[in-house]
DNA sequence: CAGTGGTCTAGACCACGGT
DNA sequence: CCGTGGTCTAGACCACTGT
């Protein structure tokens, strides 16, 4: 452990957590000493224990000093893709196929999320999500209609709404909720599954400079899992 | 926007972005050349546009310079806790019920997550997760003797395996899995559910020093969420 | 009040990778 | 080759918060 770059020192400090060094709990020593230790300047130190505060193994407050994590922090980062590229990350062609586009009134649970006037209508869209002309997925889309008007005319027929809305409003926020679910007998018969089959669900909601965007839940058949590094 | 911290920075970058200043895919001004328009060192608005590329927004490159994304990447940041924590944090007590301990030969893809030996033996762990006195989740978990020898004597009355495990072994490495099944009879039993119910389920692998500790999935009944951040 | 982390600065050198 | 981001440094001031 001869270098002396963040990234060294971060490590060097996380297995001499793991080693028990210091115990759960414990404070350890301050930015001043750890920097004079390795030898390095504090910034440098500095940037190395907030990678470790990140990754939720100590917890630093000021004047406090910096302690190990009695019980750490497991944080899973998922990246979300378009669906299209993680169709195509596998070496499979994809296709998305319209089943429904029209405006219509949205239920109350998706006007909610929409924040929608009662009586607003809005626009309700469904989709298979085709890998190699199997289904892969399933779904079910709102779009508040204000917020993206040009959405009337898109043409859906080789670009997902998903994409064309990543397109037209990229970098957008959102909410995310995962879940499962039974497929009910129209999805069963989307999905080519039995009724009753447990999916798992992904429910997002976009917002744009606070204006809320679109609403989509979707569904997977069985066998899908959603990986998680770290 | 008058501030220069590089939080400031990196929000007024962001909104620069998301209003369309750049379009997607097209280079942005360079560091010296931004820190020159914010009014502060280089070293500040290199932290802001680290910020924006950890977060999926912009890409960085030597020499090419950085880039606004074509499509974001969306990261969730999911945070794993402990699932007393999970239950205590909404107000309510927590107690496990151990339904089953005892040393067995894992079955083969189990074998296989945690690298037995062909024919060696594990502690296998069922347990419920009791809120408020109610079925919260049900757990099957199965331990590598081996690395944690201690936990044949461990008491599992008011602390949970998982919560032992995590204090032995603090600060250890792991892969999750998300994906929904079917309820069997036994889990419904259990879970109090009807039999065929979709549930969420939570995999995880846990390695500390390359070995491997213990893999459990996690079932959740129908009406669990996990929500995620960003 | 005093000590710790949080951050900014100005300058420097380095590493990668497009041209 | 040489411009861009990646990083380190030494020093400074600030903000929070435990005592």
């Amino acid at each position: 452990m001869t270098e002396r770059t963040h990234q060294a020192i971060s490590h060097s400090i996380r297995n001499r957590i793991t080693s028990g060094e210091w115990a759960p709990g414990a404070v350890m020593p301050g930015e001043i000493e750890l920097a004079d230790e390795y030898g390095c300047a504090r910034t440098t130190v500095n940037r190395a224990l907030r990678t470790l505060a990140d990754d939720g193994l100590i917890e630093r407050k000021r004047r406090a000093g910096t302690r190990v994590r009695e019980i750490p922090i497991r944080k899973a980062k998922l990246e979300i893709q378009v669906i299209r590229l993680e169709i195509e990350s596998s070496g499979v062609p994809y296709r998305p196929h319209l089943l429904l586009r029209q405006t219509a009134r949205a239920p109350a649970h998706i006007a909610a999320r929409l924040n929608l006037q009662s009586g607003e209508e809005a626009l309700h869209l469904q989709t298979v999500h085709l890998a190699d002309g199997r289904a892969y997925a399933y779904e079910d889309r709102w779009v508040n209609i204000h917020a993206a008007p040009d959405i009337i005319d898109a043409p859906f027929d080789e670009i997902s709404a998903n994409e064309w809305l990543v397109r037209q409003i990229p970098y957008s926020d959102c909410d995310i909720e995962f879940a499962a679910c039974n497929a009910d007998a129209s999805i069963a018969q989307i999905l080519n599954i039995a009724e009753g089959d447990a999916l798992f669900t992904l429910e997002r909601t976009t917002r744009h400079n606070n204006e809320l965007i679109t609403t989509v839940k979707i569904y997977y058949p069985p066998g899908y899992k959603l990986r998680s590094g770290l």
